[in-house]
DNA sequence: CGCCACAGTGGAACGCCGTTCCAGTCAAGC
DNA sequence: GCTTGACTGGAACGGCGTTCCACTGTGGCG
């Protein structure tokens, strides 16, 4: 290692490992979305061949799903913090938010059966503590899980099209589906063209706690909300 | 066209056409998933090159969006039936919830901004009609749309591994899954594998409905759930 | 100390994909 | 009957995931 013999494509400074695949990987999903994660851009980053790659990775799948584990785990560490059963609820699902906001191409991927299972462990222990009858547990915790990832799904399509169009801040984001919205003819979309003016002060991250509240409610462990 | 001068590849009998592709489209679809849309699979079943598919689709893309609009467009004729708006809603639910059980490479396609805008006002408009407060109608409908999507987006993807292994009949589906949680460590998992046992009556149609039901509850338009 | 075995590498090659290109075909209009 | 242009279908292109294999460098053994 300390000489080159041959003086061809410069060898690479750190070994090759399934970590520092993987980290790559989440590079490339993130510039580019799942269509920029390419064993070619993979091997041309990692200053090697796509061939090399394939002796640590069984292939593009396992690849995804490790770099989906990658960036899933640290959310189950919820577990740590202190605080009462649907204040955790709404932390858990603020952090898949978060996660899936800022690495788009996860969405697909948290579908996955084995991480629904992982969410709905999470959650039924938290209403479990806070007394939720055993009856309605299944159905409230399955209810709250597919909820957190249905809209933290489509909020990062939507995010992905903020990115592919100009809008940049996250207090737009909301003003850019306004507008949208506010172009629609009023005649088809009557309701959607006249609430396009009243969410100027939204924003999105409160608008998926507001449902996350919406569902507490109906679970019975909240009182009314703003009533 | 009556007949032919040259024996090569047999002539078609109708003429290609965008309806007939897209119809061929959606039997491939069906048949194997996203993955089973190929433009060469298509020619052959169409008796033509893939070049002339072109002719009438710009690409895959508005292939697929056109697939889906063949199979969601239905759905919006709900707005016929009679009904209350809290029951309008469940049967809006269901229908996404049937057409993604039926057709799961639906699933991705339906995230698109313009589906759930089609699906937001068609829910905020019985909001209205049911008396929701103003201020509360869009948290109301948007947290709607989002679970409707997203349970049922997870419910097709259960569906295709449930294809993928042998498990047929419906009433199987809790089950099987079911029995994968009553197999999971009880020390990593207390809250799935204690519940494994108790949801074996359950179908995953009432279950979403039931989900929605809690929705309805936390919006105020039904009375406590199972009291 | 020399050799060997073998984990690890990287580039070439395979078969498939979406897409483009273009030489043909054939019915309708002059 | 000729011309035109909408329409066809097969060849070809670049890029993908994956496989194959000749090669390298190093640690352990004789």
């Amino acid at each position: 290692m300390p000489d080159r013999p041959n003086p061809r494509a410069e060898r690479r400074q750190e070994a090759l490992s399934r970590d520092r695949i993987v980290a790559t990987a989440v590079e490339l999903l993130d510039a580019d979305g799942e269509q920029g994660l390419t064993f070619r851009a993979l091997a041309t980053r990692l200053s090697t061949g796509a061939g090399a790659i394939y002796w640590h990775v069984a292939n593009k799948d396992e690849l995804l799903t490790a770099a989906t584990d990658a960036m899933f785990v640290p959310i189950l560490d919820v577990r740590r913090i202190n605080a009462s059963p649907p204040a955790k609820i709404r932390t858990i699902g603020l952090s898949v938010f978060d996660a899936m906001d800022a690495h788009p191409w996860i969405g697909p991927q948290l579908s996955r059966t084995s991480w629904q299972t992982s969410m709905l462990e999470l959650i039924g222990q938290q209403l479990q503590l806070a007394g939720v009858p055993a009856p309605a547990q299944f159905t409230a915790a399955s209810t709250l899980v597919s909820f957190i990832l249905g809209a933290s799904s489509q909020n990062a399509v939507n995010a992905s099209v903020r990115a592919a169009s100009g809008t940049r801040s996250r207090s737009d984001s909301l003003g850019a589906v306004a507008d949208r919205w506010a172009r629609l003819d009023p005649d088809e979309y009557p309701f959607v063209h006249q609430i396009a003016g009243a969410i100027g002060e939204h924003d999105d991250r409160e608008q998926f706690l507001a449902g996350v509240d919406l569902l507490l409610t109906g679970i019975g462990l909240l009182g009314q909300p703003t009533p």
